[in-house]
DNA sequence: CGCGCCGATCAATCATAGCG
DNA sequence: ACGCTATGATTGATCGGCGC
């Protein structure tokens, strides 16, 4: 048997590797967490992800805990008592109620194998 | 730097490799749809229960899987080729049964 | 038309597993 | 045991779509 042939094929997919797709390209923007205010840079994007603090972390779950949603008015609070942005302050909530989502979807599946449902 | 990364860290800390069966799955997968390499919901269930890891994992995979492969094309050069030629077999008994499908449809 | 949220994804990084 | 690479998981932030 033998099958190393480089035939074109006719179909779209199957095709030779080194081809460059548009997922392959895709370039995200650099984080614009700007922040103002503090030193004298001010206008240069950060380019990296911020590194948020312990203080800062635990701060935020606490207030997570007490509601999954904030106000505009108590975002404002959080983000000038904790030193951040409002939109990370929103930010971090929104990535926090995902995955508080996710964690309680695979907290309930790896028990249960066998379904009778199919 | 300090020790703030050992704080909360905890399924991060111990981690296992996915079964070669697992690994085989996901990269024929990846490499049968390289043009799009982003499996649907379903696609990702069906996935996850043939390699007997969870949905999370699958996406994890696929994530690190699309970007280390963009970030380093020439690496993964040979399995492209190895799995592309797997595909390729598949690929062929498709057209194959396509062909008999098509006799009668022609552009 | 802008804003917040959701779901998915990106991209950088962490920490460990695997190998010589 | 040690250094380096491969790999799974985490996470701040982006992208597109939706509803208000």
């Amino acid at each position: 048997g033998h099958q190393q042939e480089n035939s074109r094929s006719p179909s779209a997919e199957t095709s030779p590797p080194a081809q460059t797709f548009d997922w392959m390209k895709v370039k995200r923007n650099p984080p614009k967490t700007g922040k103002a205010g503090e030193y004298g840079f001010v206008g240069q994007p950060n380019t990296v992800r911020t590194n948020f603090t312990t203080k800062q972390l635990t701060e935020l779950e606490k207030e997570f805990h007490f509601n999954k949603y904030l106000t505009r008015a108590r975002r404002v609070e959080i983000a000038a008592s904790l030193q951040l942005n409002e939109t990370q302050v929103k930010i971090w909530f929104q990535n926090r109620r995902m995955k508080q989502k996710k964690r309680e979807k695979e907290g309930l599946l790896p028990i249960s194998p066998a379904t009778p449902t199919g | 730097v300090m020790i703030l990364r050992s704080r909360f860290l905890d399924a991060r800390r111990k981690r296992r490799n996915f079964s070669k069966q697992a690994t085989e799955i996901l990269n024929e997968y990846f490499y049968s749809h390289l043009s799009n390499p982003y499996p649907s919901e379903e696609a990702k269930e069906e996935l996850a229960k043939k390699c007997s890891i969870t949905v999370s994992q699958v996406s994890n995979w696929f994530g690190n899987k699309r970007i280390r492969y963009k970030k380093n094309i020439g690496k993964f050069q040979e399995e492209a080729n190895l799995y592309a030629a797997k595909t390729a077999v598949t690929a062929a008994h498709a057209v194959a049964a396509a062909v008999q499908n098509n006799q009668t449809n022609s552009p």
